[in-house]
RNA sequence: GGCCGGUUGGUGAAAUGGUUAACACACACGCCUUUCACGCGUGCAUUCACGGGUUCAAAUCCCGUACCGGUCACCA
């Protein structure tokens, strides 16, 4: 009996060559450094942050270099993959402005010439190559049960040896064919390993465009390349898909450095050219119990998670610009010579990107999100609020986009000028910012009620007037009836008057507003307009009377 | 524990052997101002994890130590 006696018997619907292949994936026809890359999640309904950023980089190097960026999902662990879980990715960093040229569109359709993209549907490719690797001797079929591994690693930990199924410790390795073939004729399930040919007393250079040349043990674990299920594992299926979908960059998450040397192997053994690689360093946080620095979890930290950004209303593009700050050194000064250009924009350098994991830091998100927003119209406001609302806040939204007008007013206090407030941060600060300019929602609980609201009615009646540029002066002028007069005045003769302009104005704001901070009372008594304030003036004056 | 990587202020970081270690966020104070926010200004690392070495000269090169991180599955 020979190998190929072992491979048909192993995979005996499989009757394409890997030379099929090789022909139905043709070399892409692009420039010579044109990128292609590619964004592969598992679809288990969750989308990390860092995933986001792999993807957003990935993204950006195959735009900038006129590549191509696909979408590839990776659904061989059967266990963990969600029925809508394709299009919650593809939807999810959509939002984020993330798109694919190939691949998966929607839960059942796909674009591109080098699919399938889902690798549950690919499973006859893998076990193809699987074959072809048994019958050339550099695959065999490992029969060893869960317990068996398990008793193997504890053997190997109290002896202190390393741990893995490599060398003696392998024993299927050294089944006789007959002995593998009369296993699978009894019905046993065997997976099938590599007969890796790495000596781990040598040493291997390996180069990874973000940390340049690092240097490994060569791989000599006979990794699990088909589970017993026929699915391909990871390493095994990035090695295929990679090649076959011919991807020049293999842009991921730094967890995958470690099996660097498995992956060179895999391209080396089966007769592939490799790719180059590209580790991104995690997002980090500090961890509250130990002190320490650790990657952002998906179990203990919200801010992992993209939807924790959809749910606040964080917008998006300030997102993605932070992740261009974090990804990319000089990113932050190019944002500032270049106000008018879009993060797509940026050129993206390897060399610029950082070695070590950045803490995440909300703080500086956070001053993003004001200056993205600050840099909108209402109307463009109106529109994200709008959209946020209708998902996440009913009621205010029914209130807010009742009138779009009159909400655009509002969102336009302090906004069109050379210095915009700066106090929105996510579209969920909205509704604390704007509440008491609509009337169903203000209902001031007065802590406050010695003011003298008659003075502010004779204001309003007889002294506001909204057209008038000198506002602030009409109001000082007016103010000096009830004796407040200027700060310069009043400072320096204090128990002479009543108070000072500050005071004047504060009060006012106080009774129309409910709050002692707010954005332009001028805009505010505009907008609001003469019969409302006056009506909340007299309510103020009722509450005040019954206590 | 083995293997690999990282270490510049509270945070992100620049600097690639040669003046007072950029810049941004945060923080503090001041100015501006009807409040807040904005804007403007000032301050915030006597020092680049620590120890040694090379050099006229080191955050930058070399060696060692410490700490932190990642990884060691029929999960990706």
């Amino acid at each position: 009996m020979t190998n190929k006696d072992l491979a048909d018997l192993l995979f005996p619907n499989i009757n394409k060559t890997i030379e099929d292949y090789e022909t139905i994936y043709p070399k892409r026809n692009l420039d010579t450094d044109a990128i292609v890359t590619r964004y592969a999640p598992s679809p288990t309904g969750f989308i990390h942050i860092g995933a986001l950023l792999a993807a957003f980089v990935g993204g950006a190097f195959s735009r900038q270099t006129n590549g191509v960026f696909y979408l590839r999902i990776e659904d061989t662990d059967t266990k963990r993959t969600i029925d809508n879980g394709i299009s919650l990715i593809i939807n999810g960093l959509k939002e984020f402005g993330v798109t694919f040229d190939e691949g998966p569109i929607d839960d059942n359709n796909s674009v591109g010439n080098y699919g399938p993209y889902i690798q549950s549907e690919r499973k006859e490719i893998y076990q193809t190559y699987a074959k072809h690797l048994v019958e050339l001797g550099l695959a065999y079929p490992c029969f060893c049960s869960e317990e068996e591994i398990e008793n193997i690693r504890n053997i190997q930990a109290h002896r202190k040896a390393r741990i893995g199924y490599y060398g003696e410790w392998a024993k299927c390795r050294s089944l006789s064919i007959e002995e593998a073939c009369e296993k699978i004729k009894k019905g046993e399930k065997p997976v099938i390993r590599l007969r890796s040919n790495g000596d781990y007393d040598n040493k291997i250079i390996c180069h990874d465009e973000i940390r340049g040349e690092v240097a490994f043990p060569e791989n000599d674990l006979d990794i699990v390349i088909i589970k017993s299920d026929g699915l391909p594992t990871y390493h095994f299926a990035h090695a295929i898909d990679d090649h076959l979908m011919r991807s020049t960059h293999i842009i991921r998450g730094d967890e995958w450095l470690s099996s660097l040397p498995i992956h060179l192997q895999l391209f080396d053994m089966l007769g592939f050219e490799r790719p180059k690689y590209a580790h991104i360093s995690p997002l980090s946080k500090i961890d509250e119990e130990t002190g320490n620095m650790r990657k952002l979890s998906k179990r203990k930290d919200p801010e992992a998670a993209m939807s924790y950004y959809h749910e606040l209303g964080i917008p998006y593009e300030a997102v993605v610009i932070y992740l261009a700050t974090i990804a990319s050194s000089d990113f932050e000064e190019w944002m500032m010579q270049n106000p008018d250009k879009s993060v797509n924009d940026f050129k993206f350098d390897f060399s610029r990107m950082s070695k070590s994991g950045a803490l995440f830091d909300l703080d500086k998100l956070n001053n993003i999100c004001k200056n993205y927003i600050s840099t909108l119209t209402a109307k463009e406001l109106y529109d994200k609020v709008k959209t946020y609302l209708l998902e996440y806040d009913e009621d205010f939204y029914k209130i807010f986009t009742e009138d779009e007008e009159y909400s655009c007013s509002v969102l336009n206090i302090e906004r069109n000028s050379k210095k915009p407030r700066k106090d929105i941060g996510k579209y969920s600060d909205v509704y604390e910012n704007v509440y008491y300019m609509y009337d169903s929602l203000f209902e001031p609980k007065y802590e406050n009620l010695s003011l003298n609201a008659d003075m502010y009615i004779d204001y309003i009646e007889n002294g506001f007037n909204v057209e008038t540029e000198n506002w602030f002066n009409d109001i000082s002028e007016f103010a000096r009836k009830y004796n407040y007069v200027s700060m310069k005045e009043y400072k320096n003769n204090p128990l002479e008057y009543t108070g000072n302009i500050s005071e004047f104005c504060e009060g006012l704001r106080y009774i129309v507003t409910g709050k002692t901070q707010t954005p332009s009372l001028q805009e505010i008594l505009t907008i609001l307009g003469k019969e409302r304030v006056l009506k909340r003036l007299n309510n103020y004056k009722d509450i005040s009377k019954r206590s």
